[in-house]
DNA sequence: ATAATCAATCGTAATATTACGATGTAATGG
DNA sequence: CCATTACATCGTAATATTACGATTGATTAT
């Protein structure tokens, strides 16, 4: 096995889950907060900044690009990555809706 | 390798990470979101409402557990989850937080 | 005490992730 | 055109995750 059951679960908790993997690498929180600082951000500056090879910087690049989180467009011999504002609302939203979903009660175990 | 390199990264990326890893599998935001319905959850239920294994399901909760999300009773000859008001109250934070980082700006690539 | 029940853990197979060197590819500069 | 630069992709090794049957451990019921 090894396969995760997606089928058996709804969209909002496959697209949900999907999301919080996207987010579930400390690298990736790092590259996030770094374009979120400089607005932009080329690849190959991540490269210096994390101690990451690039071809590891890439592979997660990818991934939040697959995830839909940030979009890259090419800059003469570069590539600018940036947040898609339109997908962080809602994801922002998405998140938040999850969370607000519990509201703590008294009677708990 | 396979062994990502939490030491090159702040306390915060890391604690970030693992909330998010911990969230990032349907089958946990599903046995979340019916633990918040049903604000307590016996673990057998889950296995009737989720269509996974008994086994699966306790290594789910087990996760979930030791990210802090959750907290178990012993009730009876059975388990008792609900989440942790607390932890819950923390990560809401951390995430809303994170997501309000970002501004979005008209310079965009 | 014995049986029954519930949940955790063990063992294991299938698959996914992480990391990096090496190679490929596309654009700029000479 | 050829070299350089920047990034993506390939290939691969190490490790982690996912799922489940089987077993174990603990608690209640008889």
């Amino acid at each position: 096995m090894g396969i995760s059951k997606t089928e058996i679960f709804t969209d909002e908790q496959n697209r949900l889950a999907v999301l919080f993997k996207a987010l579930a690498h400390p690298a990736r929180i790092a590259i996030l907060q770094r374009i979120i600082i400089a607005n932009t951000c080329i690849c190959g500056d991540l490269v210096g900044e994390l101690g990451l090879a690039q071809a590891t910087i890439s592979q997660h690049l990818k991934e939040l690009k697959s995830a839909g989180i940030i979009q890259g467009t090419i800059e003469g011999v570069s590539v600018c990555y940036c947040i898609d504002p339109e997908a962080w609302k809602l994801m922002e939203r998405y998140f938040s809706e999850f969370m607000a979903s519990y509201k703590p009660t008294p009677s708990c175990c």
